[in-house]
RNA sequence: GGCCCCAUCGUCUAACGGUUAGGACGAAUCCUUCUCAAGGAUUAAAUCGGAGUUCGAUUCUCCGUGGGGUCACCA
């Protein structure tokens, strides 16, 4: 083991179904210690318990690290030097490495039946009491046949102390050491058993897993003691938590499947940079980052150790953040999917370039374009806009008899300033310099409420100069002043 | 209930034992403005409680309190 000093850590999943936030996160911060140390990451399919197994999982996780940037230089599509990513597949190391512990008198069949365990579990709780399996250990056992479960026998109850390289010392009494299921009655490891086994034979160094994994820690340890070998060093990442702080964020609390942020229309480069945020940081101001930032950045020293609440309004603004510093050309890749279906890419190209900076300024997630085109915003760049008559009159002539009368007055002059403009100076600057002298003169309200009403159709809407110049001349000319 | 972990603005967080307890999101107000958006400025907002150690605790120790996790032939 010379280059056991290599940097070599995974993520490993079960397949039930998809993965949300927190398990994305666990990944990255695994993913972005193995970069930073030029080490390796592996994807491991913890896929122990065929019960639960979720058909497509894997291909659905392979995905959503995919999506967000995180790959593997081992996993389910590429076995290492040390075979299958897929616990599944390895079932005769486990059971190998089980045997070891056999013959050591370290592990027995498990004499109950599930019912009878289930009846000393019974007891436990109702005298209040944690159930500890050794309690009822068999004095005598017989041979493993294989065909019955079989249990590690702890043999020192002793506290252990170990280090964590975000949470520093910790400890737990023998009240945590058990006798745990090694191997299952269907012949399939446990989790216990097979990520230890796994993680040395593939040469894991570091171990990132939440915080739930700490009160299992000492039943580890006594594994590895058995087995004679040394642990990684265990990194603990803090819960997240739901919003309402009563309980760790859950599938089942609507945690949403991290890939329907994709749909959303999140940039996946937002998405990374925000979960690292959440229970990290690199302790500067720094708020935006790019992935070889985190990963220059990020030290494990600096996780934090309390839970913490994904706050999606925090996300929305780092993916706002991220689209300003997207090209044009991204920009519109990530943007089209979102356009309305009557829009067509080529048709409209030269409209669509001309409100890339409005757009941009409007949306906090990619989907926001649907609903600002479900409201009619925009739409005036591609049709021509109903305009309703009463709209056209600005608040304080709304009172007048004649206040109508006044404002196509305004318009008309408006119109008449306009055409004196040369196709070549039609830009913001000039056409400020022709109209604002009027409206100041007749109220700013009076003149540039009607004439933004007027384009777009709109109380709400861009400024008409802003209008005027992406709309082009004719356009202008034909909506402002539609009779000359 | 046993064991374990955690505790700074609403949220994410910063602070060699010495700071007016800093930043960000969100909020509010103002500026810019014909409306919207963006932008700029400003404000409000926190060290869970009690002892102890110390000249001095957000920071160290202890005790409470609160929250979370775990106690599967699930991971």
């Amino acid at each position: 083991m010379e280059d056991s000093k290599k940097v070599v850590t995974r993520f490993a999943p079960s397949p039930t179904g998809f993965q949300h936030i927190g398990g994305i996160r666990t990944a990255l911060f695994a993913y972005l210690w193995a970069r930073k140390n030029d080490g390796t990451f592996i994807l491991r399919i913890e896929d122990t318990d065929k019960a639960r197994s979720v058909e497509g999982s894997i291909e659905h996780l392979q995905e959503s690290l995919s999506w967000v940037g995180i790959d593997w230089e081992y996993g389910p599509d590429k076995p290492g030097p040390f075979g299958s990513c897929i616990q599944s597949e390895r079932l005769d190391t486990y059971i190998e490495w089980a045997q070891k512990l056999v013959e050591k008198g370290l592990a027995y069949p498990d004499p109950y039946t599930p019912e009878e365990v289930e009846a000393f579990r019974q007891k436990a709780q109702e005298e209040k009491r944690a159930f500890l399996f050794r309690d009822h250990r068999p004095e005598t056992f017989g041979a493993w046949d294989g065909k019955t479960a079989l249990r590690f026998k702890v043999s020192e109850l002793k506290r252990y102390e170990w280090h964590d390289e975000a949470r520093g010392a910790l400890s737990a009494g023998p009240e945590a050491l058990d006798d745990f299921i090694l191997i299952k009655a269907d012949g399939y490891p446990t989790y216990n058993l097979a990520h230890i086994v796994d993680d040395y034979n593939m040469g894991v160094t570091h171990i990132f897993r939440s915080d739930e994994w700490i009160s299992s820690v000492p039943r580890f340890l006594s594994l590895y003691d058995a087995f004679e070998i040394e642990h990684p060093v265990f990194v603990t990442l803090p819960p997240i938590l739901r919003s309402d702080r009563t309980k760790k964020l859950g599938k089942r609390d609507g945690a949403k499947d991290v890939l329907d942020y994709r749909k959303e229309g999140y940039l996946p480069e937002a998405m990374i940079n925000y979960l690292a945020l959440v229970g990290w940081n690199p302790g500067t101001d720094q708020e935006i980052f790019s992935l070889q930032e985190m990963i220059e950045q990020f030290a494990p020293g600096r996780i934090q150790k309390s839970g913490a609440v994904a706050n999606e309004e925090k996300l929305d603004w780092i993916n706002r953040e991220h689209i300003k510093l997207l090209s044009s050309e991204a920009f519109w890749q990530h943007a089209y999917p979102f356009m309305p279906p009557w829009i067509d890419k080529e048709a409209h190209g030269a409209a669509l370039q001309k409100i890339e900076r409005l757009l941009r300024d409007r949306i906090e997630k990619f989907s926001d374009i649907e609903t600002l085109f479900a409201a009619g915003e925009f739409d005036y760049f591609f049709n021509e806009p109903a305009v309703d008559a009463g709209m056209l009159v600005w608040k304080t002539l709304k009172n007048e008899a004649d206040g109508l009368e006044k404002t196509r007055g305004y318009l008309t002059h408006a119109a008449s300033l306009l055409t004196e403009v040369a196709d070549k100076d039609w830009n913001i600057e000039t056409l400020k310099e022709i109209l604002m002298p009027y409206a100041e003169q007749e109220g700013k309200g009076n003149v540039l409420w009607p004439l933004r009403v007027s384009l777009s159709g709109k109380e709400k809407s861009p400024d008409p100069f802003e209008l005027m110049s992406l709309l082009g001349k004719e356009v202008t000319m034909k909506r402002i002043a539609p009779n000359q």
